[in-house]
DNA sequence: TCCTGCTATGCAACTCGTTGCATAAACAAG
DNA sequence: CTTGTTTATGCAACGAGTTGCATAGCAGGA
């Protein structure tokens, strides 16, 4: 399970509530790994509960409380021996190539309007990760001299672009084929 | 819920058992989708008793019996509507990103070798997608002329070689950060 | 005033996926 | 003749992840 370890990371980044982490995990951290607000909230109450984390009701004005969440030692020590562990490689899901496998059994042109679309999705993708490259670490705005923390942030993000880039470049190679499929057969 | 969508569609390339099957995910199939033998086998029961596939018992000598799959056509039916059906554009799930960021908390450095190691699965798969595309596609053995079915195969299988070689470069660029933050930090 | 939307948290039920274990037939190696 | 490997199938328990729903404070607009 790596959901914890990325909140114990994403917390010690920055403190913060349950609601500020299902945010963080629809943007930087979001390129590569994904949680719903509801894993998010259970998660921090067993990693609470374990010690891991210690809470902090912060009153807000113009908006409901919130508990914000720091990382305690045991947590610190429990995400250096994760860190430590070997992982297994990762292994790809990729629904829309099952999508396009299939294709062969039915109509492979209908499927051009669903390739566009994720087209479209990733095009947008790309474009928010390079803004935010802009913003944190190659504008002006940015650092000049990047502690570890951020360059390491750098290279993920630099993998995302390169994720993005690379399957743009696969979703115009499978148009091509649908096109040629299309008339030909 | 897309697994038994792939089985259908690997049914519908090559009727086959479920230790088959759970052979065929851990090779093509694997680059875009992976299931463990349980999971086959469960789903396979389902699928029956829901109608989209039949059983057939092959006795075979030198070995125990099987049981053979093949799609029925409620099973197609099924495909099919699922195919015209909207999917999300994927998600990734990285574990290595995370430890890449947690890494700015504890050693940057002892990370190296696990990066490294991922390297080479990396480099193994590379080069196993690489040997399945010259036997099937562009070696003197593939078929001059494909059809629609092995055009977009091999589309599916360019995606996976892609991947390979985006994060072999990427992990280049992890490991380049990794040795620059060593000495200086 | 009511409705919508955003912040903020959470429960309950369910499905998906993993892990550990078990069985059994056949062959190959020692 | 016992042990290990490959083929082949499966159960049980657990943990991870999704979906639907509920609550509540406050803001802004119709």
């Amino acid at each position: 399970m790596a959901l914890e370890h990325a909140i114990l990371v994403s917390l010690l980044e920055q403190p913060g509530s349950g609601y500020e982490l299902a945010r963080r995990f629809e943007r930087s951290i979001g390129y590569f790994w994904t949680a719903t607000h509801q894993q998010i909230y259970r998660v921090l109450k067993r990693m609470e509960s374990d010690g891991w984390i210690d809470v902090r009701e912060v009153p807000q004005q113009a908006r409901p409380d919130k508990k914000e969440y720091s990382v305690a030692a045991p947590g610190r020590t429990a995400l250096s021996r994760w860190l430590h562990e070997p992982i297994e490689p990762e292994s790809v899901r990729h629904e829309l190539a099952v999508k396009i496998r299939g294709a062969a059994f039915d109509d492979p042109v209908a499927l051009i309007r669903e390739v566009e679309r994720h087209r479209q999705e990733h095009t947008d993708r790309l474009a928010r990760y390079l803004a935010g490259e802009r913003r944190d670490f190659t504008g002006p705005d940015a650092p000049a001299t990047p502690d570890a923390g951020q360059e390491l942030q750098h290279v993920v993000l630099r993998g995302g672009i390169a994720y993005e880039r690379m399957t743009l470049a696969w979703l115009d190679d499978v148009l091509d084929t649908l096109h040629r499929l299309g008339p030909g057969d």
